[in-house]
DNA sequence: GCCGCAAGAAATATCTATATTATGCGATAG
DNA sequence: CTATCGCATAATATAGATATTTCTTGCGGC
């Protein structure tokens, strides 16, 4: 089974744009780098230490992932934050994720259930674990996604994974940037172990049931959220 | 009701590379650079009169939409060409715009039912009219993207819209370069009057599956003919 | 003689530095 | 108060320098 993702950003970065291309976008998906923000060549120039070319191509690769706007000859821009963007991308996602769930699970072999079980577990053990800092957030995000993606594996379709994969990024920067405390109050971790059981039972129905529950929770967490500091 | 598409591509083009980009995008969904092709910055800068600089980032911004790959330290490739890519993009396009029409139908007001069937009837009268040649295929290529285009106008989701457009724009390069010829065989005029019928009457139901139906006839022709290239 | 390998040369991609051009803002005149 | 001019800032494009890959050729070894 082939482990690599749709996308493939493992690796080295072998050109320099590539390095500027990955750097921006975690900081635009991080938060780092906040919405709506014009992403002037100089500021970045000396931030990352990279020429003005480099950074305009990834640039303009971000904007093609819709993660940067293009401002005629006004330079580039964060791509914004609305609440109607979170609700879109929301059930965007949940089209997409929900059937690439669809596809993956009756064809996901044991190899593929290894690596359910593994990233699951990794999950739990950093849910259930002790430290709740900004850095432990950053390292949840990184093991959810891995489990997240190790569920849609098997899904035969790169095109359906690219697809989920873009909208599961916009869905992350949604999440962290509206600081969801739910993470805590709501019961992620068990969302998380009927996700798993549904997977490994081979019970598509159901999966797909949790997964769009589970979703549909985030994104309603997140345009409260948002409505809530427009409010404030 | 705002009538421009998600990705306004319209209006001049106010940078060079804005320029770039719209030139290979049309380039490369019409087949005039092949599949797989490598993307030579000297070809290029000759071929256009532009220089290198916004010609890499007018490929940067394509490879975000996945028209264009990036080779490490190696150059831009046409991105390649085949039957199963033929097969996910067109199931893909079938989920989104089924769905997009879902939305759009219910919401469509009288100015979007006037653009449906202007649209239609243009689209109508080139498919009923004489000239058959290279020219008359792009002209219908135009018509059929405006006619696609309004039926999913009144979908309120940016997100929704966009992912369909990028769709049905490597949808189009598919059907394009394998030249399928059903498009005299087939009856999609015929095609087109269902779905313009069950819209205006706001049936949704009859849309999503005549539209269903519609996008994977075109698909298995596509599939087909590569298929028939292939062992030729 | 033929194959593999390696060194050098050519082609090409990438990056940097510089020049050009557009935009935004503030001052000033009407 | 509005409109226009000119300057400062910043974006965009060009041209040239650098680094990498690819092609070619020549030299043993088989």
């Amino acid at each position: 089974m082939k482990t690599t993702t749709a996308d493939s950003t493992t690796g080295p970065a072998k050109t320099t744009a590539e390095r500027a291309y990955r750097l921006l976008r975690e900081d635009i998906v991080s938060g780092a780098l906040a919405p709506g923000q014009k992403l002037k060549i100089e500021m970045l120039r000396s931030r990352y230490d990279i020429g003005s070319g480099p950074l305009r191509e990834a640039m303009s690769r971000l904007a093609g992932d819709h993660l940067v706007e293009i401002l005629g000859q006004r330079g580039f821009l964060v791509a914004p934050f609305t609440a109607q963007d979170a609700r879109e991308i929301g059930d965007l996602r949940k089209m997409v994720e929900a059937e690439a769930l669809g596809q993956s699970i009756p064809l996901g072999d044991s190899t593929w259930e290894e690596r359910v079980i593994t990233t699951f577990h990794r999950l739990e053990r950093q849910e259930t674990g002790p430290a709740q800092g900004v850095e432990a957030l950053s390292e949840w995000e990184r093991l959810n996604h891995a489990f997240h993606e190790a569920l849609v594996a098997a899904c035969p379709s790169v095109w359906l994974l690219r697809t989920r994969d873009s909208m599961f990024k916009h869905h992350e920067r949604y999440r962290r940037l509206s600081r969801v405390r739910t993470v805590l109050t709501r019961d992620i971790h068990t969302e998380h172990r009927e996700l798993l059981d549904a997977a490994l039972d081979k019970d598509v129905e159901m999966a797909q049931r949790v997964i769009r529950l589970h979703i549909e929770s985030t994104t309603q967490a997140v345009v409260l959220a948002i409505e809530n500091l427009a409010n404030a």
